[in-house]
DNA sequence: ATATTGACATTTA
DNA sequence: ATAAATGCCAATA
């Protein structure tokens, strides 16, 4: 189990992505402090509640799309409808539609 | 204390 | 381009 600390940090990181962009594990694990994704996936995969949570705006920092416990068809739906486009498991011009934490 | 695992990243070859 | 190795944090056994 992971700290609902950590958690919240996670989330509070999710949710300060803006519509129409992503953000990527590592760039979230800085923004928290860390230098691990991997604790971030966990996190994400332990909670998942889109509801609250748009990980879907989570995705790895080559613009690969992957991770969703819900599909990764239903991922890359939700990133179009934010503006994303997505070909193939991956989102075009990704360098654009990255949003950075980078500071605080 | 160590070993393993997890929706990964970066570097090197 | 892919494959292998290394790094990293937290939780569990």
């Amino acid at each position: 189990m992971i700290s609902k600390n950590l958690q919240k940090q996670v989330y509070n990181a999710v949710k300060t992505v803006p519509k129409g962009m992503v953000t990527t594990y590592g760039e979230i694990s800085q923004a928290i402090g860390l230098k691990s994704s991997r604790l971030i996936g966990k996190i994400l995969s332990l909670n998942t509640d889109f509801k609250s949570i748009p990980c879907y705006k989570v995705v790895k920092s080559n613009g690969h799309v992957s991770g969703y416990n819900q599909g990764i068809n239903k991922k890359i739906r939700l990133l179009k409808a934010d503006g994303i486009t997505v070909k193939n498991f991956k989102i075009v011009n990704f360098k654009e539609k990255l949003f950075k934490f980078s500071g605080k």
